[in-house]
DNA sequence: CTTGCATCTGTAGTTAGTACAGATAATAGA
DNA sequence: TCTATTATCTGTACTAACTACAGATGCAAG
């Protein structure tokens, strides 16, 4: 058994506790958002406890939402430790604007196509309303 | 001057009154969403008005947020005359409760992004609660 | 020492297009 | 008719953020 487990870590492990398959860690690393590790004798990647760390972060941050551009350029301020509490707030509520702005647009596709789907009766006849519907032209989509 | 401009027309007119981009409509054809056309003597493509309703079809389809297997399956439908009002709202519907996930997902991290910022005084000082939640552990991100 | 799993590199595929390069086609003007 | 300017052609590579595979090694246990 290997519980607590001690670095330095293979890639496999690293992978195991940070719910990042194997090859997205050397994609990191190919991108420059992980720094590449030292090897063993034979060429494999060993992590220490920093990695796991920084890994963490990138991950959490794409769970949340953020490209890598943006990880890019949280992980560039905390590497050079010039970030204060300011810039950071200011690129989180940008990201949230962009949340906000895509929730917005997916509203109004839904209303669009609950409008289409409710004129649909529903019957087994061969027509559909909303069939016809999207081949009305595009210019005044949003005249109903 | 070409006003109301008689078919066949060539790929940029097509492009004109379509919204979409040259490159666009030969990825389509090569996609098999739109059937090869006829060719001049020269081999540029002529399009008929049947190509033009079939591809503001898909341009619809798109700005509606289906994917293009989708349309795929809806063009499919379509082209066997074998659908029924029935076929397409289950489609619809179906796309309706993507949509309300990814609705329901992008609240989520809205919330968790503002929850993090408003632990964020904002000031000036080199350290942020945001970056230290960010290394946090990703087990238990909804703990809270 | 051998078996078998872990890891290595490098390449290609995914979605829905966009952006070229370099070569012809079509058309308008002189 | 010749030429200059568009328009279009094919084919390839790029985008984001991975994922998947092939074929070759490394490493550890029995």
């Amino acid at each position: 058994m290997k519980n607590p487990e001690f670095f330095p870590i293979g890639i496999g492990a690293l992978s195991a506790r940070t719910d990042c398959k194997i090859e997205t860690i050397r994609y990191y690393e190919r991108q420059g958002l992980l720094p590449d590790p030292p090897r063993s004798a034979g060429g494999h990647r060993l992590y220490q406890e920093d990695h796991l760390k920084r890994l963490t972060f990138i991950r959490r941050c794409r769970k949340l939402g953020f490209t890598m551009a943006q990880i890019r350029q949280l992980l560039g301020l905390v590497d050079e430790h010039q970030y204060s509490c300011q810039d950071i707030k200011v690129l989180t509520m940008d990201h949230v604007e962009e949340i906000r702005e895509k929730i917005d647009h997916l509203k109004r596709l839904e209303q669009a196509l609950l409008q289409m789907a409710a004129e649909c009766s529903g019957d087994s006849i061969p027509s559909c309303p909303v069939i016809d519907a999207l081949y009305q032209p595009l210019e005044d989509s949003r005249r109903a």
